[in-house]
DNA sequence: ATTTCCGTTATGTGCAGACATAAAGAAAAT
DNA sequence: ATTTTCTTTATGTCTGCACATAACGGAAAT
């Protein structure tokens, strides 16, 4: 009973999953190396490298130089989040994406926000308040801090027609990003432009992002209260 | 003025993204194809093909065969969030882990549970609930549902010293998984398991995995108030 | 016994060359 | 004009081979 040649990296990968799956490599075991298993497979070995490369990024297998590959014992598996613009999110619902701007300030903002944009020193900022609206009805908030050192033709940029989320990407690149989801109350700010009574449980997705130069921007997206993040796990 | 020879996929993959931040390519723009920029940077294509899928994958560029490879309009970066046992998120914080099982019995599921296990028929299953603690004060609640028709052998495991939570990852293989991620007011349950006030905003992971046979578990775990999910994105 | 050095081993990566496959666009047939 | 077919092109993947690199473990020196 020969095994009827497993010659793609995808195949290869779902037969080791299987084997995972089955116990036949049980957590924390060994599996046999690559060289072998390659034989085993009648591929070569790069095709295996591929295959289990893919599943250690996964976190399904640890690998270590020299001392081979095991089965993880806790796998800590990674849920991929699409981080995408607001507008595309309320489009691929099947809705009609609205916006409007509430206010375009320059201002200093709170401790918290310097914290997040891992400033030393307060500095002044583009303050943008804009609401995403999902068939006419708020979907999400946007409170936005720009840089207005990092990014100074924001300034000049009046984000009636088109969010910041938007002109944002299209026109400033950034090199890091970080990402941190939360509960809070709702606050007064969103009571009234989400249209929610007091004391609502609101998601907020904050996301800062940085360019080589300093701190592009630092933002809150609240949204209306029932809303999911959702996120399909490899593997 | 010749480019000093970039021959590793890391320096490739550094070499785009400096084109792209520069925007020598912009957003929407075409880049050049695989042969053409093994042959720039003097390396094979091999080399220039795994920079940019990984690039692809993690959403900076869009590749289409035939058409080539475009610097992507509107970058879906995906953000991705870290999935593990309670157990490793209280002890990487480097706090005291502690579990106290509140109760296990065999009950019908509401129907909420019975669809997000993409069951037709409320079936009986196994009903655990738990508390994890971080340095004796509660860090999250574990509310989970176990298919008893997937996993029997639940039914005799006591939970008293290990979670849930663990035994499965230890003890069940899945395939498949989603993950959510809401916000919603403290239910009665969490503000008394929680130790919280009335009306707190709480942050809920709904998770359910699957395996060949059927459903595993479907499992919320709440969160003490102000808790972030943290989320470094890719590039 | 302890430290240092070195060989062995498994993964990590690079390369050239080949063929597979999707898809755009041109050419041919209707 | 519209549909069908074919050619071309860029990405997707597999292969064998080579060398790089981390790290375990034993041998040698202290």
């Amino acid at each position: 009973m020969t095994t009827p040649a497993i010659n793609s990296w995808q195949s290869v990968q779902d037969e080791v999953l299987r084997r995972i799956h089955n116990r036949t490599w049980k957590p924390g075991a060994q599996i046999p190396n690559e060289t072998d298993l390659a034989k085993e497979f009648k591929c070569g070995r790069t095709t295996v490298n591929r295959a289990l490369r893919e599943l250690a990024e996964s976190g399904i297998l640890e690998r270590k130089r020299k001392s081979g590959t095991r089965v993880a014992l806790h796998p800590v598996s990674r849920a991929v989040i699409a981080v995408q613009i607001v507008r595309r999110e309320i489009e691929d619902r099947g809705a009609n994406y609205g916006y409007a701007l509430i206010d375009k300030t320059v201002d200093t903002p709170p401790h918290a926000v310097t914290f997040a944009m891992e400033l030393a020193q307060a500095e002044e900022m583009l303050h943008v308040r804009a609401v995403h609206l999902a068939d006419g009805v708020p979907y999400a908030l946007e409170d936005r801090w720009i840089s207005l050192r990092t990014v100074p033709q924001a300034r000049d940029f009046d984000f009636v027609r088109q969010s910041a989320n938007e002109w944002l990407l299209e026109n400033v690149p950034y090199n890091r990003a970080t990402l941190s989801i939360l509960a809070t109350p709702a606050s007064p700010f969103e009571q009234e432009y989400l249209a929610v009574p007091e004391q609502t449980s609101i998601l907020h997705v904050e996301r800062a992002t940085w360019q080589d130069l300093g701190p592009v921007t630092f933002v809150t997206i609240s949204y209306q209260p029932g809303h999911r993040i959702i996120s399909s796990t490899t593997s």
